[in-house]
DNA sequence: GTGACGCTTACGTAGCGTAATCGTAA
DNA sequence: CTTACGATTACGCTACGTAAGCGTCA
């Protein structure tokens, strides 16, 4: 097929055509006389592209999701809803300005975002994918609180400390795997269960007492050969090697309690709601 | 001051500033030796730039707001938030994707996104600022439908028309009076205003019945000297000739009736509710 | 004289749109 | 022979980042 079909089926523009060849998504054959032959598997990607664009997607993203990872796709998805909630909160900071808020105040929420932004961006560089957002959204529900002095200091050892982590890899094979497990957690799952965890740290004794049989049935399937010899157990190993060899709790939680006053509050909760736990286990 | 003092002050880059100076933001003196020389008055500028950056608006727009039309920030704002509507309906489409919705239900959700949003440009296109928004949010609850052909149809006629259409001009000293009385008009407000008259049509003896003062009083001030002399007086009767003049509502509400059967009802109770309305007015 | 700071110029990014020029097929 | 359709090349847009190379000031 000729250019001119393969705009008509796709509906595509020939530049966008050219501009997505070029990219190295597609590599339509050349006849002699230099024009191109598109296939009809180079309409099937072009369909999926056209869509995929119009929804949002980057072409790095398209090409990312064609060139292997099918479920890359949840993981672009939570990307997406970062994204539009960061948006909407500087959307609402030019309201507040338009409703004439004083400086001061709009200063100290855009430094908030600015912080919680770059906390995403290098969470994610670093553990790309699920890992990252997910790092995130334990850490979001407690950078809502505007820096004090020290507090400040933190964050930019923070950021610094984040800058230098090298990048968490995976196999394709892992990612692929990693994808599929985590493809029903959108950002707004993540950060829910975020809140249980708080709320379940808070009333510890409540709630060990409400879950405690899946508990027991969550701790068998944890020394099952099932999952000692499962995947997911290989890549929780990976992922804790990882942290331990780049130090990252014994530097990121102390930065985090000196950065935010209420997650102090919480990890101390935390470290108490852990002894409660361990005392109850039956080993 | 030199450009290392303005870099602390701002918080911005030498190249940002060397980018707002070369948009026309800024007018630096150049010394002898070729050294820019910044002002208080820039610093102030600066400032304001990198805010009004931070809270997502174009350097354009910013220009805009900077150079006169101090309420222009509420038509932007307005404009962020169908941006941002439109944003989160193409990310739903998305989760539909992964949630494998079917193909067909896919494209249709598309089709209709982007009718809305080719509606929405050209109406701000030939009227920038409030009105186009204005009308985008009278009409926008009825094109939630898929198109059947004769609604295809009419779609690529008022498209054609809009594009056709020239732009309705306000003089400077229009706009800021416009901008000032619409700047508490935010997108969901003219939704909801529009909603309000929906129902009004829908129920319209309750409707007169329950706001009979409040309509007195309108009527009132609309034949009062006050309003006849007003600017808004003046910038409807031009807005109201410029639509006659290009044969307006005779294209657009036609088109919009064979494209949208709920609005075509909507149209027959509006026609009923005028003679009701007019039925019961005093003179 | 040597940095530190200033200047200008240019090239890169994403995703194409818009020519302009030239070759090929019917 | 025309002209419609193919190809290639290049320049434009936003909002800057990132050099490179050169002049100026302390």
């Amino acid at each position: 097929m000729l250019r001119h079909e393969i705009q008509n089926k796709t509906g595509l523009t020939r530049k966008a055509i050219e501009y997505y060849e070029q990219k190295g998504l597609l590599q339509p054959q050349k006849s002699a006389n230099g024009y191109r032959n598109y296939s009809e598997k180079d309409v099937a990607i072009l369909t999926k592209v056209a869509l995929l664009r119009k929804v949002g997607l980057s072409v790095t993203e398209i090409e990312a999701y064609l060139s292997s990872a099918k479920n890359s796709l949840s993981s672009i998805l939570r990307t997406q809803q970062h994204h539009l909630a960061m948006e909407e909160k500087r959307h609402t900071i030019l309201k507040l300005i338009v409703q004439g808020e004083r400086k001061a105040s709009i200063d100290d929420k855009l430094r908030q975002i600015e912080a919680e932004e770059s906390i995403y961006e290098r969470l994610t560089q670093s553990f790309p994918g699920y890992f990252g957002q997910m790092l995130f959204a334990a850490y979001q529900p407690f950078l809502n609180a505007p820096l004090d002095t020290a507090g400040n200091e933190a964050y930019e050892q923070l950021v610094t400390y984040l800058d230098n982590l090298p990048s968490f890899e995976l196999t394709q094979e892992e990612q692929n795997y990693l994808d599929a497990v985590s493809s029903t957690f959108d950002m707004p799952t993540l950060q829910q269960l975020n809140k249980d965890k708080v709320q379940a740290v808070e009333t510890i004794d409540d709630w060990l007492k409400a879950n405690r049989s899946s508990l027991s049935q969550y701790e068998a399937y944890k020394h099952s050969n099932a999952y000692q010899h499962s995947t997911m157990k290989h890549i929780q190993d990976k992922l804790h090697k990882f942290m331990k060899d780049n130090n990252y709790y014994a530097i990121v939680i102390p930065l985090l309690r000196q950065l935010s006053p209420s997650y102090n509050d919480f990890y101390e909760k935390l470290l108490q709601a852990n002894e409660v736990y361990q005392s109850t286990r039956p080993d």
